[in-house]
DNA sequence: CCAGCAATTTGACACTGTCAAGATTGATTG
DNA sequence: CAATCAATCTTGACAGTGTCAAATTGCTGG
């Protein structure tokens, strides 16, 4: 089967089993190299072997292809909080995991975190209703998280809402300085954040 | 003084005073107005009623410009910083107007901030020595200003510099999560850097 | 008055996103 | 099996972009 696909591919470029797929994977793979800026159609149609507006066909826009990746983006980190949650961890590492797991995806996906939380597609209309929503659940589930850690005593601040905010504030904040090379050694992003920790927790005096 | 290099304008477009600044300050409107994507140096040209490639005798690049216009914007901030400490407020309330004026200052120039921060310019080498410069010692000020709040007791934490880079975190990643429409309301900014406020406060217990 | 120098323009090129119209194909139906 | 159809992909074209090289223009010192 993958062999047949492989066979219809070499003889025509018409019909080429997922195309689709094909383009966002591929672009993911291009941002992730050489940066959102250097994306071009034409170029990823080439690297694909298909003609420059074969993307047209599965995408209104190129903005509407970044949404797509972005919203993968949103996926991936969905399934790390997944993974997160389902581990049997005192409470207060699953916390610190969080924060360690946040800095860590972004800095290890830079133009795809920038994809995801950049002004680019965020503002105006630009936005993607598929974006709009998974995003928007991304961000509920994040907020729900941290309340539930401040419902246990384990989080401090006075209104959960404006306290997860906060958190999610400094950890962006953080990330991007990191990514950005405001920071310079992404090495000692971990380190930073570890000691911004306490100021978040209740402290045990 | 003023009227004559209006007439030299009017006369004719060669030499019209000091086309330079004029670029910079036409570029700092229409990327304020319509955003940093749809500034075009010709269209910029076009509106200061010169040629599309009059630009490049001052400015090696378009790059360039926007680093011009950066560090504009970091000028103004080190006057804000400079006001900010020639007033004679209690080290409680310099910190709290601080706070306040960064997140004021990124949510009222919402394009230059992105200009000055955003990855566009810091990555790679394309930085211009002069932005270069003068954003480091902005950044060395900032770090400064918190080391000193830090030394007469009044923020709390371990590491001096890491302390800094964790506030200046947050205020970043706050400040962005709002321009960028994140968070829906830009106007309870304040309000949410306020209740951030406290985590950074040395306890009063 | 003129040579030279700096500021500005014109022409050109490669690249971009995107639209309209045509070409190719596999599937469907009579 | 053949004709049609809809999905899929391509070609041609256009306006817009950044940027380089070569002219052009205007001012200024000799």
């Amino acid at each position: 089967m993958t062999l047949d696909t492989v066979l219809i591919k070499r003889n025509s470029n018409y019909h080429h089993g997922n195309l689709r797929q094909t383009l966002v994977s591929a672009a993911t793979n291009m941002i992730a190299e050489n940066g959102i800026e250097s994306l071009s159609l034409r170029k990823l149609a080439e690297k694909v072997g298909v003609s420059r507006t074969a993307a047209y066909h599965y995408f209104q826009d190129k903005n509407d292809l970044l949404c797509a990746i972005a919203a993968n983006g949103f996926r991936r980190w969905q399934q790390s909080l997944d993974q997160l949650n389902a581990n049997q961890l005192p409470e207060r590492d699953k916390f610190e995991q969080y924060i360690l797991g946040y800095i860590s995806f972004a800095t290890h996906n830079p133009e795809e975190y920038e994809l995801m939380f950049g002004r680019c597609i965020w503002k105006q209309s630009k936005c993607t209703p598929e974006l709009q929503d998974i995003s928007h659940t991304t961000f509920q589930r994040q907020v729900e998280m941290i309340e539930y850690w401040q419902s246990i005593g384990l989080v401090s601040g006075d209104s959960p809402l404006k306290m997860a905010q906060v958190i999610w504030g400094t950890l962006h904040g953080i990330a991007k300085l990191f990514i950005d090379g405001v920071y310079a050694d992404v090495g000692r992003a971990e380190e930073i954040v570890i000691s911004a920790l306490p100021m978040f927790l209740v402290s045990k005096l």
